[in-house]
DNA sequence: GTTAGCAGTCAATTCTACCGAGTGCTAACG
DNA sequence: CGTTAGCACTCGGTAGAATTGACTGCTAAC
């Protein structure tokens, strides 16, 4: 499937004098509240700009031709390019986030409860609250946690559950369906023998297995690699999608919204999509820059989550290139620094 | 929230004579597959009938006047209603899944390996895929499932977690955040007594707590607690949604696109509306049928997944209300079938 | 370099005429 | 009496023409 490349935006000749630079802006600011292209005079009208109508036209013209600007047809206004909202972001916007929402995302971490898991898919609701767009959260994958307990529970004499818990919290199951029947000792005797085996290794270190030809090596060989198959899978990636509806309020054509949807169907794409804009160290890819064709016209915001400095995922945000990136980028922001401060050291109250 | 109150269809007077029966499968028939209104005269051309389009037209008049048929606007064909599309599916409709489909669900249930979740997570994928609708499919709660094992495992002095195995072959886990530090040992041992104080009991039994005030009865009155509060909220009820995307293809309208999609967002609510569409004993639900409003324009086809003869869930389907009951109908029960034949036995080779 | 003025372009809108699918009604027919 | 052919009528959809108006690009003057 088509390998999504992030082009780093190139920072070379990409400066504008000053009243390019405010035109641009005001044509992003503008045609991202209407959706409509906008044209000359409205831009003149616009309050930090002193010129006429006609001076605002020849400098689009220029913005234009450096592809900062496209002309749907001739005879309406302009619409920016990736490229101009590049700029735009780069250079021409700032702020904070509303008091409002400062006070929202406040009381939501003082208030939230409960697993790792809920956490993040309360966060995903609450991103999308915030801004109206769909949310992603993606909690990294456990590959390099530890093991810290193992244990084999008997179902019946054919099947048997694996539950394995980790340094960072998670808890997996594996089922055991072994062709002979073994007593519930010799479960509980390779039970036994995991721990002893896997406490304190990761996923990634191999251990020594008894050879014997009993049930209970039979049984703990069984496990062990069972646990370790996962790894190349990347289990443990949690994707948390919120506000899937608010594509059908943020892109227009049906068509559109099925792609888009789509796409977020696909957990696994989006991840790696998330991981790829993490990579580059970028915070937003807008259109093309994602280089992943389905969602050309939409703009990906992504804020990484860390605990205790360490990478631990990532919160994003999907909207059209027309997106409000101020105040995603900012609620984006915000939510992500929360995140890690609440999974650093945060329920360490009664 | 609204109250969904699922009305039986009346079956009193809703004996149709052979020639209206015939002209109203037409209709529907037709207009599922045409979208567009039907007029007499391409029901008049229908192979099964031998009669004039005046005469059709004079049958329709009767067809409408009694509830069946509704006409957008005059000189329009004529479109069915929900009582006709009812009186289609109750009556009128019939056969079985395609050969391919058979054939496709046959050996997905053959070679689908896992843990319970992801099977019926795979499930929803594949009902969607076959049909083209969004599918969901519902587990049981756990709630009356006996505990096989409980554990605590120290993550830090501050930080314990509660994994509860079930068995019913789930696994739960909850974070015990004390504000006094316990010790390794503490831990072991709370451990120790909430396993001979649970083991065997289900959610729904209430258990005798020590009273001593030290750590480990400290811990092991919170496990309990913890535990015990989570049966009200239903815990456990899975959902799984597949083929949200669908949703795009099989409106048209982006608005009622976006309702379905926040309706879908609502697992909760969902359940509750499979549920209630089970409870009544109806296998599908049309429009107006289940009560809810913003699914006026969908039909809900659901089918029980039983183990043993026990209710453990449901699959369901969501489309518009002309979808193609038939397939659609045939799905979801051979689906269901097999999945239930998966969990009763399925798993007991190599 | 800036601006007013002007001619030109082109999507969107409105209007009109018209088509045709489909109806309801009626009168004739077996 | 049910069935049918025939006919007038309705009305949504479409196609085309005319109009509008929001733009532009250009040019000549400031």
């Amino acid at each position: 499937m088509a390998r999504r490349v992030v082009r780093k935006p190139t920072k070379v000749l990409m400066d504008l004098d000053a009243r390019k630079a405010t035109i641009l802006k005001a044509v992003v600011v503008e045609h991202i509240d209407t959706a409509l292209p906008v044209g000359s005079s409205a831009v003149a009208a616009s309050a930090d700009l002193d010129v006429s109508s006609a001076t605002v036209r020849s400098e689009m013209v220029a913005l234009e031709r450096e592809g900062y600007l496209a002309q749907p047809h001739t005879s309406a206004g302009r619409i920016p390019t990736d490229k101009g909202y590049r700029y735009f972001v780069d250079h021409l916007q700032s702020g904070v986030l509303g008091a409002v929402q400062q006070q929202q995302v406040k009381e939501f971490f003082a208030s939230v409860r409960g697993e790792v898991e809920e956490v993040l898919e309360q966060t995903s609701t609450l991103l999308s609250q915030m801004t109206s767009y769909t949310s992603v959260v993606v909690g990294a994958s456990h590959a390099h946690a530890t093991i810290l307990s193992v244990q084999l529970v008997n179902l019946d004499s054919h099947h048997h559950l694996l539950v394995t818990v980790f340094s960072d919290g998670s808890v997996v199951k594996h089922s055991l369906t072994p062709s002979y029947a073994a007593t519930p000792k010799e479960v509980m005797e390779a039970s036994r023998q995991l721990n002893a085996l896997l406490i304190n290794t990761s996923l990634a270190t191999r251990v020594q297995v008894p050879s014997r030809r009993d049930h209970e090596a039979d049984l703990v060989r069984e496990a062990v690699s069972i646990l370790h198959a996962q790894q190349p899978v990347m289990e443990g990636e949690q994707v948390f999608i919120g506000g899937s509806s608010r594509v059908a309020e943020v892109f227009d054509g049906v068509e559109t919204v099925r792609q888009v949807l789509a796409i977020l169907e696909q957990e696994l794409l989006v991840v790696s999509l998330v991981q790829d804009i993490l990579d580059q160290g970028l915070s937003v890819a807008i259109g093309s820059e994602h280089g992943f064709e389905p969602l050309a016209t939409c703009a990906l915001i992504v804020a990484p989550v860390t605990i205790d400095g360490v990478p631990a995922g990532a919160v994003g945000l999907l909207g059209p290139t027309r997106m409000k990136y101020r105040e995603a980028m900012a609620a984006a922001e915000v939510v992500s620094a929360r995140l890690s401060r609440h999974f650093a050291g945060a329920d360490d109250r009664g």
